[in-house]
DNA sequence: GATGAATGAGAATTCATTCAT
DNA sequence: CATGAATGAATTCTCATTCAT
């Protein structure tokens, strides 16, 4: 009878060695057998669960981004508030700043990766899909606040990307140096920016 | 009568070269090979100017940082008015992105080499106080604003960090996705934001 | 109530399995697992009947030659004339051609594996015995005819070697080209000079 | 100023050095770090002059057949006579057989990679055009006896194909064990059987 | 008996760097 | 000075084999 093994589990583990790894040592520097070794497992069964290292790569895309949408959704959960909602969004953000570190470094390699080159590659397809994605939810939330009052908007979906832009540039600048401002401070003074740039 | 060569000119061919080269395929994917023929030069030259790939990595980020600060310098000369400044500033940044395109995506590398690890590396130390450099000059023109009463700010360099950041933020998110806003509409709101908020 | 195998059906089987995978992929890229799947089990499986893929390769061999062996047999049988048999033996030969096509695309494996190297290998030592067993074979069918006066030869051993060499070089000929030659014209033509020149 | 270096040389040099190891391990089997090693020189030495290990297959493939080719050239300077072009050129491959062993010992895997499969490899069309080249050479001597009359033969082609298969098939035979036969016995029987068998 | 998950030795290939000319 | 031929350390990926279930 064949050993009966967890294999979404085991892969998912894979992907978290890989995200350390990555994160440690940057995507191109990384190794394959440091993410088996990290992994506790041999060079050879990551192979199995990956076929390459370039799709172990990209599957940590999607498995990194999913993580940190369940994070969002369930922190989110309940407001109903766009203000608030809003409010709330950029404390998670500046959350996990501090708790999902690794996840930011290894996206430093997205975006080497992904920013590069016409060539349609996948990852770049995931890449854009996803700053979609993240720009149409912010939107959503400010359009709320625009149709029940709370809010005032002309466009939406620009202010959604600059938020994020803001949130994105922030995280590189805090990671290349966290001397640079105070976590705390930052999120208080921008929180007010934006929602007072948002008043009605 | 040995040839008498520039060396300082074709230095700074290589460098050029070398931002073309690490722009197109990234800097790990990048050959040396490659930069020495873009350069139109031999190889082993290459090692003439730059004792090793990653000086010559470290000595392009001190190049195109230099060359930027001349366009900014240069494009804000003679503005006086605070206020005036910021949007110059604003308005420069987003015309680098069109012209400059090669350039930040060489950043990109920047960022992921940079980011990354405790190690004080040199490009780590660059990176960090290239951002330091940044969040002065913008922080002294808020400063300046503030002192002759045109503009309103507690703080200043967290105001020019939280600048800097969502411009950063918005490279990032362009290069990824040329659509995902339009250029124009995007510096004219964040223009307006920004000055709005420092409004006394 | 243990399950009853048929273990020398099974082991046929996978080396039916192997013969089909070996033709199509040669024996150095076939890979062991192409074979359990072709011979519908699993992996390991495999090595329950050969210890390893060296060990299927001579089995397959020995196989291979008693197939063979037991297709002439049966086709030569009930014929006694020397010339009728060496006709018949030409004619099963030029069948076998079109009809064990992967028997001898496998075949080449073995030359290639056999030929080389001072060590006595188990399969270069098959690999002789096979080839001096053919001679005989079919020096005694000459032998035979020479007794009788029916066949004239001075050296029925020499004359079954070339026999033997013409009609493998045909295959590899034929094998590489199948518009290389038409094989009844070939067969016909063939059977003719060596008849011919065995005449008394 | 670079270094000159005879390039053609060198590839030749590796070209042979890559003769020698195949023979003796069989090309599956060979490391390109011993074809290196055979030629003196550096693994990566190799890969400046052949871009791969198939490369480098397929190049000996053309070397060898082309030094096949000028050796017969030039044993076969200034016969005219068509019968005796055939019993030089029956002597000459005999004399290849001890002379060029390693030569055939790497012919084994031509024939076992080029055999197998529908794909139009390159190796394939190479192999199947050296075969055809070879015939119609064979076959014009044949044709030019039968013309002055000193030669019979119906399908000069067919027999030139079979005088080839009886000599790549006694290489293999005897490649396989050097006591099959004896190579001079083989040569003057051969001769006499083919030439006999071409008589008007 | 059968299985297939796990493994790691091994091989091809790449590429930064050196250095003879 | 400039060059590009040579190099080998390093890395990805493969696959025969093992062994727990």
């Amino acid at each position: 009878m064949p050993i009966i093994v967890d294999k979404a589990r085991k892969r998912r583990e894979i992907l978290e060695a890989a995200m350390r790894v990555f994160s440690r040592e940057g995507y191109h520097r990384a190794k394959m057998e440091a993410v088996a070794e990290e992994a506790g497992i041999g060079k050879g069964t990551v192979y199995e669960y990956f076929k390459s290292k370039t799709d172990l790569f990209l599957a940590l895309h999607d498995h990194m981004l999913a993580e940190l949408k369940a994070f969002y959704m369930k922190e989110l959960e309940g407001i109903r508030q766009p203000a608030a909602m809003l409010e709330r969004f950029i404390a998670v953000a500046f959350q996990t700043f501090r708790l999902w570190e690794p996840f930011f470094l290894v996206f430093f390699d997205y975006w080497a990766e992904g920013g590069r080159g016409e060539q349609q590659t996948l990852l770049q397809t995931r890449l854009r899909e996803a700053y979609a994605v993240a720009r149409n939810d912010v939107a959503a939330i400010i359009a709320a606040g625009v149709k029940d009052g709370s809010l005032r908007c002309d466009n939406p979906l620009l202010a959604a990307a600059s938020i994020l832009a803001t949130l994105d540039g922030l995280v590189l600048q805090w990671l290349c140096d966290r001397d640079a401002f105070d976590l705390d401070a930052m999120r208080e003074s921008l929180t007010q920016t934006i929602l007072r740039s948002l008043q009605p």
